[in-house]
DNA sequence: AAGACTCCTGTACACTGGACAAGAACAGCA
DNA sequence: TGCTGTTCTTGTCCAGTGTACAGGAGTCTT
């Protein structure tokens, strides 16, 4: 019997949320359970499906929603629309990192839940349309922003195996000396970075090692992606030489004649 | 009490992974349970940690594998490194999208364990190589490879809800266009495409409505921006002027599309 | 023929998410 | 004050999960 809750009406969706989170960042989302929220909270588990209907899963968007609170930074005219768009990226991930244990949530399942997102989404598409972007291609380019600043910041955190940490960053080292020896010439040469920064290799995940510079490398690859493949290249202060705005503008009109296919 | 199995050491790691792979596309990642693998198999649950030790976890990794198999597109000197990222963007789309339901595991642990990506690590590498990519920046350019291509795919593959799909399209549609008709003008601009074609606003997700003109921009956009930001721009046969380079770089694609292994 | 090894059967356990019925505390109203 | 309906919480319940562990068939080696 768990302790009688201070009074009657106490228990919010808010607060659960809040201590949803916090199990969360305590155990993981392998060991989340419903059963661990309402102990922190001094409560019975089903009291918990009173306040949130749909249970486990709404339960999870609704923190997925709390942890992206505030990172849309101010629509300020005044900021460039690249810069407006780094700083998007720089303060999306400083947000998950703040909850690690959150990432796998928004990379699987982003949805549009609470209208949280919404801000962001508003964000993006006035940054590319100053950038000169409209119609369909207004919509790949917000593709390719959210997916870029989601993907990452998810990969980045995802788990290394919790197994000890010594045996499996020498398993992992061996097993790339040992391939790379072979013909696989551009593993080897890099081989010592590559275990400690490059996805798939490193046996260290974002949490204990960040991957700050890879990140904003990232960033400023797709950005100047955007920048590039702008049909109209620029509304305000051209940003860039107009020959290689046209050039790649056929280029890129050309791939979306051809829609679907495979 | 299971079937008898036929014979007695006919039960193999490789069948396991297939079973539990059909599983997987049967049920989807929630559902997937190693009794169900089991059931399929006609064998008491337990028999499975004999031959998957480590359990559930591992096997996932295992079919996580199994669906990256033969992914990589072979290293030909005569393709350009780009024409080959490219043509590895898609081939990695196509595999992941014949198994979709395989897509979290894949953006969520994506962890080298039985040395079947290493081939595609190397195949990057190489590839980045030729770009003129080397020490730390060889790094960030692989990290942005792999983090843009697996993570727009596992977006682009996440589940929307299963509920009444009319319902939530209409509550979707609704919401946009109620907040939209505030502040929120590019929003209100594009609402019409967005909500069909839209991380976040979108109501159907990629299973039932690919994405493929937004993929091919978006791997546009993230190789013309690798092109960019290499600290020496290119290493052997300078790359050729932008036009022609993108009008041949799709013919290139199709064609390396035929020698692929499996 | 005997033993060792491989592979699988069973059993058991602690735990999960969630449906359900019923009860407690309150509100408004007589 | 007493009554009634609403809002929340309590307990109970169940099917199903992952996996540890003890053995028992079948096959191979000697």
């Amino acid at each position: 019997m768990p302790k009688p809750n201070s009074r009657r009406g106490d228990l919010t969706r808010e607060q659960i949320v809040s201590a949803a989170l916090a199990c969360l960042d305590r155990s993981g989302l392998d060991d989340f359970s419903l059963r661990e929220v309402a102990r922190e909270l001094g409560v019975f588990p089903t009291a918990l499906y009173w306040h949130v209907p749909g249970g486990r899963n709404v339960l999870l968007a609704e923190i997925a929603a709390r942890v992206l609170e505030g990172v849309t930074p101010p629509c300020d005219p005044q900021v460039a629309w690249d810069d407006w768009l780094l700083d998007l990226f720089l303060r999306y991930r400083a947000a998950v990192r703040a909850h690690p244990n959150a990432a796998p949530l928004l990379g699987a399942r982003l949805v549009s839940n609470t209208g949280v997102q919404i801000e962001m989404v508003e964000g993006i598409l006035w940054a590319l349309d100053r950038a000169g972007y409209a119609g369909a291609a207004i919509v790949d380019a917000y593709n390719a922003v959210v997916a870029g600043m989601v993907g990452f910041v998810t990969l980045e955190l995802a788990r290394a195996p919790d197994e000890d940490a010594a045996a499996w960053q020498a398993m992992q080292r061996d097993r790339v000396a040992s391939v790379a020896a072979g013909s696989h010439a551009a593993l080897a040469r890099h081989a010592e970075m590559l275990t400690r920064d490059a996805f798939i290799l490193r046996w260290e995940d974002g949490r204990t090692r960040p991957m700050d510079r890879s990140y904003r490398a990232f960033a400023a690859y797709l950005i100047a992606g955007l920048k590039d493949g702008c049909p109209v290249p620029a509304k305000r202060r051209s940003s860039r030489s107009p020959a290689a705005g046209k050039a790649s503008a056929r280029g890129k009109a050309a791939a979306a004649r051809a829609p679907s296919r495979r």
